[in-house]
DNA sequence: TCGATTTTGTCCGTTACCGTACAAACTGCA
DNA sequence: TGCAGTTTGTACGGTAACGGACAAAATCGA
């Protein structure tokens, strides 16, 4: 996480840190580094993708979107991951919208020079095959998680898995926000965010958050963080 | 479906029905077509994974299991899939548990000839990338849908699904099991279940569900049923 | 044929969460 | 400084679903 861990190749992003140059090399060219900030649309659903982001900080959120509008987050990707998995699976849509959520910056790919490398079976293929798998157990475990965890612990699972993402304790948060991606009432969150407050775990302001206790919140929290963390952590590295 | 459609090949299994010949010829090394019945198990969460399941007629479940043993349906596969994509992803194991649930058989395939023929990048690697694609969108979908949508609703996309890889309108099914399909009370279901009995939909008696009403059914179940559906035609045809 | 088991029907009090609404507190801008 | 907009606090009645329990009905096995 510190800048003397950082790995010869300079990418922060785990991906894209573990590929061979040869790979790099020919990823280049389509490459480029972008600054992102909070709302910055990634992609919409069934609009083509026409680029991919290895997020090197900050984070993204991914939702599913019902016709009446209504959306909840069903994936979140950091430095760990990369946005536009259905350019890999060789779909050029898909029905899930993708914007960005704490500022931060990623390297951008041109969808073609990337479905091009992966279509050669080799270390990008493999890494995303894995990445792919660790997605999947986050997607399979917030459904279980939705259907049988209580707000609370939803809200904690949330915010520890944002933490992981962000540089430092403090980063920027509405409830109204919070309780979009959670999918329920925003004075649901008011009140957990209250509770939460009160037992010290958390502090906030005006759309500010601030994790006070970490080990308090892992307490809260159901399993379903537990679970996801680990199986990326075995997946995809650190 | 009837027999005089079938494709020269012989398979009714969506994927293995459009795959080249020399592809089948590598893969029969390790293929063998096994009857299956209710209850099964084709893998269990954290165990090495020896097989994969292209099925032919019929229909498997994929579980998310918590660590007290309560487990709820992330996706469900028909001969429209593969049962084992942790294998195509390269990981041993996974953290769910997957087992038969309607009659029926299936292609088994030795997971490592799987694996060998995937990395070769051609129609196989393709056919499951693009498969791969269209089970994101049902998990994604599942997500939302467990957090926003009524048991009811729940129940009506749950009994189209099922209907969709049954041959006949007729399959067995207790309040119970499908109580934990959906990660609810029996309870609830039994009430749901003489609602739309009530309503003409269905008819069930001791184990067993009749759909008497395909249409009406849809109007009662959330989109949820239909973004999955048509995700899947137009990836995997038909 | 009878007892045991499985499956379904039904009921009760309880709870978590909903939808809605409104006011208070804070922030930013003119 | 004051006004408008954003964010949070809180309260209310309403409801879907819960946990638990028990009995009726159908089916199975001995």
């Amino acid at each position: 996480m510190k800048a003397n861990s950082r790995p010869r190749n300079g990418f922060r992003n785990r991906i894209l840190k573990r590929l061979p140059a040869a790979v790099i090399g020919r990823l280049r060219k389509g490459m480029r580094l972008v600054e992102l900030t909070q709302w910055d649309p990634l992609y919409e659903p069934h609009e083509t993708c026409k680029y991919v982001y290895f997020p090197e900080s900050g984070m993204a959120s991914i939702l599913s979107v019902l016709k009446d509008g209504t959306m909840t987050e069903v994936s979140t990707v950091g430095s760990e991951g990369m946005v536009g998995l259905p350019v890999f699976f060789g779909a050029k849509t898909s029905a899930r919208r993708a914007f960005w959520q704490v500022p931060g910056s990623a390297y951008r790919i041109d969808a073609a020079v990337l479905r091009r490398e992966t279509r050669k079976c080799g270390a990008l293929s493999d890494a995303l095959l894995r990445y792919t798998q660790a997605v999947f157990t986050q997607v399979s475990q917030l459904a279980t998680c939705n259907r049988l965890h209580s707000i609370e612990q939803r809200c904690c699972c949330w915010l520890l898995q944002t933490h992981d993402r962000v540089a430092g304790d403090e980063f920027d948060l509405t409830h109204e926000f919070l309780s979009e991606m959670l999918g329920t009432r925003r004075a649901g969150v008011t009140e957990v965010a209250a509770t939460l407050q009160r037992a010290g775990l958390i502090r906030y302001t005006r759309g500010r958050v601030t994790i006070l206790n970490r080990r308090g919140l892992e307490k809260v929290a159901c399993e379903c963080y537990a679970t996801v963390r680990g199986e990326f952590d075995s997946l995809v590295g650190r």
